[in-house]
DNA sequence: TTTTAATGATAGTAATACTATCATATTTAA
DNA sequence: TTAAATATGATAGTATTACTATCATTAAAA
């Protein structure tokens, strides 16, 4: 299955639609690999510009500075695990059954054979890894958060919320589950590749992931 | 009470050891309370040098570089932790409540009254919460980690997670357990101050974070 | 009291994160 | 078809950052 999916992304992110025109979108695809290669703080314009044939002042026209692109990343990230759970949660009416797909989908294989975008796959989930929590942990965030650049990931989460408060009702804490999730799973990931003794998952497979992440969740869902 | 406490650290952070004189006491707590009200990003030596009535070379006599000053900062809240929290649960026998006593430990109110080292406390917790996880989000991890940089956080989370094994010796993720504990306390202590729709907490009391944290482990650890 | 170590003062460099300007190419609209 | 608007390229320049290096001065230790 070959599937072609455009996200299209309203808010102020950027100065000028990158989706709108071939350098607007050899700067995101670009931004994605260098990002994820190089790391967030050794990524810089200059380097991009290169990468691109471009320079510095085209990109300046589409985005006010490298952090706007990280969000602009994440929004990706986070609109396009949104599409991929509405999609498959669909046809699930069994809510246990929902939320484990909600887990499947949130830890990435390796070989991801939805093509999205024309984005590197492995290269956006190694961003959300390790990059994804420097998208809102900054002194700007209230200002960021204003201009709505987090819309996309509370939206995420309000739905997963849901499923949750379907599968227990009682629960009081279905947001901040969901919330713990996604970044539980980013974090467990990291851990069980770089900082092995902060997790127990010593396969280092996604499935190993994915059973912890089913004790959090499903254990505090069931809890009493 | 007013308890005095000084954590030594044994590791390459540092170049030379900042306890061991007036001016590298005075670059940590300067340190603690510059970035706090900065931000990682926008805290330079520059501006700690001119914080501390010196130069930006007597702070690169003690360390290399601010991402340094960072872990080191870290550490210290680590080993706090890691002490508090054994001075705390060595009179209870109850793991039940030596877990709850955990929780309570990690989550921090606005007074706290134990003086350690005579940090600002409320600025140490507020860039353990904002800027933690930049410490070990780098593409520099592994480098750092052979220097054993992350020791003192991987000692909190095996004597969190021994912790755990006795109040069920069947529990298989007590690591994965007891970091993911400490994140989320301090994930969801921003998303209630800064994004709540990612949190229920409407009340933002350290009580309401305690209780949601106490669902997630007493949850994973009493699943099935 | 002499050596050693710590700090201060100063200078300099390469890279970063921008801002600004003008020319040129391309697209669109009158 | 031509004029106007828009997008990009080329280039230059500035303030700040993240260092490295040197030498003088001061304080502490032998």
């Amino acid at each position: 299955m070959a599937l072609e999916v455009v996200l299209k992304l309203e808010n102020s992110t950027y100065l000028k639609d990158p989706q709108g025109s071939e350098i607007g979108k050899k700067i995101i695809k670009s931004s994605i690999v260098l990002i994820s290669e190089l790391g967030y703080e050794h990524f810089t314009f200059k380097k991009l510009a290169f990468e691109i044939k471009s320079t510095e002042a085209t990109i300046y026209r589409y985005f006010e500075n490298k952090h706007k692109i990280l969000v602009y990343i994440m929004e990706l990230y986070w609109s396009y695990i949104h599409l991929q759970v509405l999609m498959a949660i669909r046809e699930i009416n069994d809510t246990h059954k929902k939320i484990e797909k909600i887990i499947d989908l949130l830890v990435w294989e390796d070989n991801q054979d939805v093509s999205f975008g024309g984005y590197d796959q492995s290269s956006l989930y190694k961003i959300c890894i390790t990059e994804g929590s420097k998208a809102f942990l900054s002194k700007e965030v209230e200002s960021l958060n204003k201009q709505k650049l987090f819309e996309p990931y509370k939206e995420l989460v309000e739905m997963i919320a849901a499923v949750f408060k379907v599968h227990n009702p009682d629960f009081k804490y279905c947001r901040s589950l969901a919330s713990s999730l996604i970044e539980l799973s980013h974090f467990q990931y990291y851990f069980m590749h770089h900082l092995p003794r902060l997790a127990d998952l010593p396969e280092k497979t996604p499935k190993s992931l994915e059973i912890y992440l089913s004790h959090i969740v499903f254990g505090a869902l069931n809890f009493r």
